[in-house]
RNA sequence: GUGGGCGUAGUCAAGUGGUUAAGACACAGGGUUGUGGCUCCUGCAUGCGUGGGUUCAAAUCCCAUCGUCCACC
């Protein structure tokens, strides 16, 4: 209790441990955030430019999520974080009362590769928008985040591609780190908002520790597991995950990035993390595939074409609740945004309820038992 | 009845003598993991209304026939 109210003063996020599982390194805890407590492990959806896509956020709020994620990229191209500063913030801006993370930018290092140039003073990139040039350092980033008003705020760094060889990695790694010291020194709103640091180091092993010594070093509210899940086998991931964890600190948050899937999600919190953000719910359910009880459901296959059942007999969300297999294949099909709306609902709600079910099971010692019931119904294993 | 046009995949069609018949939509599968995505990838006519013929070679030329549309009686 001494150590919470010690970090309370010092940071605008802390994290309270409730229970550690007794069997994996799976944990059970709280994220107190200036708009709510977080309980973890959680799956954040990803609302990248200040919305998620074809979801309301009343009704993500309806679901038991209290926290979600945003892009400080995406919003400072447009509609710029001025705008969004003037509206008042991003919550007030969206209408959501919960908590947000705000990505940096870091992954679109990544992800518009040949669209930026990397440099020690930041990432030059051509805005994939309009083509315009724009620099981001890691104080351009903290100004946004800054505005935008996030209750977390994701360090910029170089989301380092896979394959990459070592010295690729570690002189990645190394100015990412530099890049931190920088986000800390421009972060001046720390009582409101929380700057957490970035591991990275690709799929080498000293050079993760390397990477976690430093940013623990800076002694942040919490700490994320980056550069993973860009491509590598899921099998490499979790490999990595099994020694990169050890190297975070107990009392913080543990946040690994862009991880979605199911079985990632209990592989990940088997590993010891706290935090998830993936749009890979979203994105599946505007292209057609729900996830059930009984794995993935690919609404576009003629099978379902008279299936008047609900996409997953055990879920009692608001699709499952009111609409037909028949119908959500007949909106997909028909292309009407109802598909969306319908299937994005019922995927973001399902693995709300399945982190409800993950965390229930830590509290209960049940961690492995659970994870292996949801793996024999969801993948048939 | 006479003259003319047209018949290529479920649909709309390219192709007018020369290797395995464009393309689009539809249809059928698959992918998607810190969102450059109502998207991307793959498959889908052993056959060109039908039957003959000419030719080394025919969806393409000729004859017949069926269907269809238009014009004129």
């Amino acid at each position: 209790m001494k150590e919470r109210i010690k970090n309370e003063m010092k940071h605008a996020v802390t994290y309270t441990l409730k229970k550690k599982d007794n069997k994996t390194k799976a944990r059970r805890g709280v994220l107190h955030t200036p708009h709510g407590d977080i309980q973890t492990p959680v799956f954040m959806p990803v609302g990248t430019q200040a919305a998620v896509k074809a979801v309301k956020p009343e009704e993500i709020k309806g679901m038991g999520a209290g926290i979600i994620l945003s892009n400080t990229y995406h919003l400072y191209l447009r509609p710029g974080h001025e705008l969004i500063k003037e509206a008042g913030g991003l919550h007030k801006f969206m209408n959501w009362d919960g908590a947000i993370l705000t990505d940096s930018g870091g992954f679109q290092v990544f992800s518009l590769g040949p669209l930026r140039k990397i440099s020690e003073e930041g990432v030059e990139f051509r805005s994939h928008v309009d083509g315009s040039k724009h620099m981001l350092t890691p104080e351009k980033v903290m100004e946004i985040e800054n505005a935008l008003g996030s209750d977390i705020m994701m360090a910029f760094d170089e989301c380092a591609p896979y394959p990459a060889d070592r010295t690729y990695v570690k002189n990645s790694l190394e100015r990412t780190n530099r890049w931190l010291k920088r986000c800390k020194d421009a972060h001046h709103n720390t009582d409101h908002q929380a700057l957490f640091g970035i591991m990275q180091g690709g799929m080498y092993q000293d050079l993760r520790k390397e990477s976690a010594d430093y940013i623990v070093g800076l002694d942040l509210p919490g700490y994320s597991i980056g550069g993973l899940s860009v491509g590598e086998p899921k099998e490499l991931m979790y490999e990595v995950l099994d020694y990169a964890v050890d190297y975070l600190p107990e009392d913080k948050p543990r946040y690994l990035m862009g991880v979605g899937s199911p079985d990632a999600l209990f592989e990940g919190v088997e590993r010891g993390i706290d935090m998830f953000d993936c749009v890979l719910p979203t994105r599946i359910a505007r292209n057609g595939t729900a996830m059930t009880s009984t794995g993935s459901v690919a609404i576009k296959n003629a099978k379902y074409e008279r299936d008047f059942s609900p996409l997953d007999s055990e879920c009692d969300c608001y699709c499952c609740k009111n609409y037909s297999k028949a119908y959500i294949r007949h909106m997909y099909k028909a292309n009407e945004i109802m598909s969306s709306m319908l299937l994005s609902h019922h995927n973001l709600h399902f693995l709300i309820k399945m982190m409800e079910g993950i965390r229930t099971s830590i509290e209960e010692d049940r961690f492995s038992a659970h994870k292996k019931e949801f793996f024999a119904k969801y993948y048939g294993k």
